[in-house]
RNA sequence: GUGGCUAUAGCUCAGUUGGUUAGAGCACUGGAUUGUGGUUCCAGGGGUCGGGGGUUCAAAUCCCCUUAGCCACCCCA
C-alpha cells in the first residue's frame, strides 16, 4: 500500500516552469532594493508566540501556525515579515544605526481560509525604512514600487497613494473618530459596492449620518491636477491639524515623484484607499495593474510611527512596502506576460561518445567560465533524440561536436529556432560564446 | 468560518435512463530515420473513475461522510 503524494490544502510544488520566472522576480526585487540601498536580513521562521501574538490576541490563534516545541517552548510561524522586522530592530536597532533599511525575501504561512492567488505559504518581498520620519522616505517607497514594476517589465500600472492622517483628520473634524475603523473598512469597499452601499454601511455599522457619509465619501470624487486635488483636500479636512499635515505629506510624495520623473498615470492621490493594516499612521500605497485591476493590489504598503513599541521603550518609526510575489505572478500569467521555459541554460550539449567527453568537458567549462549555461546530455543517444529534447525543453541552441567535427577540432553550434548552423574553431570558445548569447538573447 | 459548484490517464475532457473489458486529444516511451529537433505515420506504457462507507444482481453514474479545488460572502497583520 503506497502513501498516496499529496500536499496540504494552501501549499503548492513548483515546477521548473514555474519556479524560474518565481526566481526572476525574486531577482529583479532584490536588484531594484539594492539600487536604492536596502540591505538583506533574514530571520527566522519560527519565533516564540508571544512575539508573534502580540496584539492579534484570539484572532491570531486562527491565521497563525502554532505548536510547542520539543522543550515545550511556545512557538509560531511567521505569519508576515513586519513583525519579525520589529523583533530585530527592537534587539538589533543599537548595531545597526539609524536609519536602517533593509529588504527581506522569505516564505510565511497563514492558517486561513484558500483563494484564487491566495494561499497558506507565500513568499513576499520587503523593504524598509526605520529609525525616520522623514517625508524623504515615505517617498522613496514610493520610487522604489515604481522602479520595480517597470524593472519587471509593466508599462501600465498605478501606484495609488493617500494619507491614514487625512482620514483621521476628516472623521477628527466630523466627530467620527472614535468609530475610524469601521468607517474605513466600509470606504474601502467603495470600488466594489459603489458609493450608495458604502454610505450605508457607514450609516449602519459606522453610525455616521447621510451627510457625514456623503463628506467620508467627497475625499473620493477628487478631480484635476496634483494641486487642485491637493486644495479639495485641504478644504475638506479643515483647521484640523492632523488632516493638515496629511496633507503636506501627500504633496511631499507627489512633488517628489514628478521630480523624479514618476508620471501622474503611474501615480496618484486616492484617497479612498484606507485597507487593511491598522498600523500604518501616515502614507499608504496600493498598486493595481491597470490591465487587471480585478486582481487587486500587488504592491502595498505605508508608514507607521512605532513598529517595535510592543519590544522596546525606544521609539522606532519606519515606512515600507511588500511586493505580493504569488499574486503577482498570477497577474503576470494571465496577461501572458511569462514565457514558458523548460531549462535555465543557455545551450546543449550534444554527447556522441565517451571517446569526445573531454572535449566536451573542456568546452563547457571554458563556456561557463565565459557565462553561458551549458547542459552537457548524460548519455549517447540519438542525435535526433538529444535535439528533440533540447527543443522540448526550450533550449534556444544547441553544440553539435562528433567525430567528424572533433577530428577537425571543429564544433556546430545550431540555433534551435532559425534551424541554422554555423561551424567555429573549437578552441575559439569566446567566439562560441559570443554567438550562443546572440541565440539566447530574444 | 458560511453558502454554492466541481473531482474520470501527467494535462484538457467524453462516458447514454445504473449494465459486461472506462475512451479521445495532447504529453511521455520506442520505432519508421545507426549524425540533425519542431511536421507526419506506426506501436507501447500509464486508471483500484479523489478517498471511505452505503443502496443494488450490477455503481464512474444514486445516497452519506471525508479530502482537495473553484466561485461568492466574512475576515485580513
Amino acid at each position: 500500500m503506497k502513501i498516496t503524494p499529496r500536499t496540504l490544502k494552501g501549499f503548492r510544488d513548483f515546477l521548473p516552469e514555474s519556479m524560474i520566472p518565481r526566481e526572476r522576480l525574486m531577482e529583479t526585487a532584490r536588484d531594484v532594493y539594492r539600487s536604492f540601498g536596502y540591505s538583506p536580513i533574514d530571520t527566522p521562521a519560527l519565533e516564540y508566540l508571544e512575539i508573534l501574538s502580540g496584539k492579534g490576541g484570539e484572532e491570531s490563534d486562527r491565521l497563525m501556525y502554532h505548536f510547542e516545541d520539543h522543550g515545550g517552548r511556545k512557538v509560531g510561524m511567521r505569519f508576515d515579515l513586519t513583525v519579525p522586522l520589529a523583533r530585530f530592530a527592537a534587539q538589533h536597532i543599537n548595531e545597526l544605526g539609524k536609519p536602517f533599511k533593509r529588504y527581506h525575501l522569505g516564505p510565511v504561512w497563514r492558517g486561513e481560509n484558500t483563494h484564487r492567488g491566495r494561499y497558506r505559504e507565500l513568499i513576499q518581498c520587503d523593504f524598509d525604512t526605520i529609525g525616520v520620519k522623514s517625508a524623504v522616505s515615505d517617498l522613496e517607497t514610493g520610487l522604489v514600487i515604481h522602479d520595480l514594476l517597470q524593472a519587471i517589465g509593466f508599462e501600465h500600472f498605478t501606484i495609488r497613494v493617500n494619507d491614514r492622517r487625512l482620514l483621521n483628520g476628516l472623521l477628527e473634524n466630523l466627530g467620527l473618530r472614535e468609530q475610524s475603523a469601521a468607517l474605513l473598512r466600509a470606504l474601502d469597499k467603495l470600488g466594489k459596492i459603489g458609493p450608495e452601499k458604502v454610505a450605508q454601511e457607514m450609516m449602519a455599522v459606522g453610525g455616521a449620518t447621510q451627510s457625514q457619509a456623503e463628506q467620508v465619501l467627497q475625499l473620493a470624487s477628487l478631480s484635476g491636477d496634483d494641486a487642485s486635488q491637493l486644495k479639495q483636500l485641504a478644504k475638506l479636512v479643515g483647521d484640523s491639524e492632523l488632516g493638515q499635515a496629511g496633507v503636506a505629506g501627500l504633496e511631499a510624495v507627489l512633488q517628489g515623484a514628478r521630480a523624479a520623473g514618476v508620471s501622474t498615470n503611474c501615480l496618484q492621490i486616492d484617497a479612498s484607499i484606507a485597507r487593511g493594516l491598522d498600523y500604518y499612521t501616515g502614507v499608504i500605497y496600493e498598486t493595481f495593474l491597470d490591465d487587471l485591476p480585478g486582481i487587486g493590489s500587488i504592491c502595498s504598503g505605508g508608514r507607521y510611527d512605532n513598529l517595535a513599541e510592543l519590544y522596546t521603550k525606544q521609539e522606532l518609526p519606519g515606512v515600507g512596502a511588500s511586493l505580493g510575489l504569488d499574486r503577482l505572478l498570477a497577474a503576470m500569467e494571465e496577461l501572458g506576460m511569462l514565457e514558458k521555459v523548460g531549462t535555465p541554460a543557455d545551450v546543449l550539449l550534444v554527447y556522441f561518445s565517451a571517446a569526445g567527453l573531454s572535449d566536451y568537458l573542456r568546452l563547457a567549462a571554458a563556456l561557463r567560465a565565459q557565462g553561458v549555461g551549458v547542459e552537457l546530455y548524460p548519455e549517447a543517444k540519438k542525435i535526433g533524440h538529444q535535439l528533440r529534447y533540447a527543443d522540448r525543453r526550450g533550449f534556444p541552441a544547441a553544440i553539435i561536436a562528433g567525430d567528424d567535427e572533433l577530428a577537425r577540432r571543429e564544433c556546430q553550434l545550431k540555433n534551435l529556432s532559425s534551424g541554422q548552423s554555423s561551424t567555429f574553431p573549437l578552441d575559439d570558445t569566446a567566439a562560441i560564446a559570443e554567438a550562443v548569447k546572440k541565440c539566447a538573447a530574444p
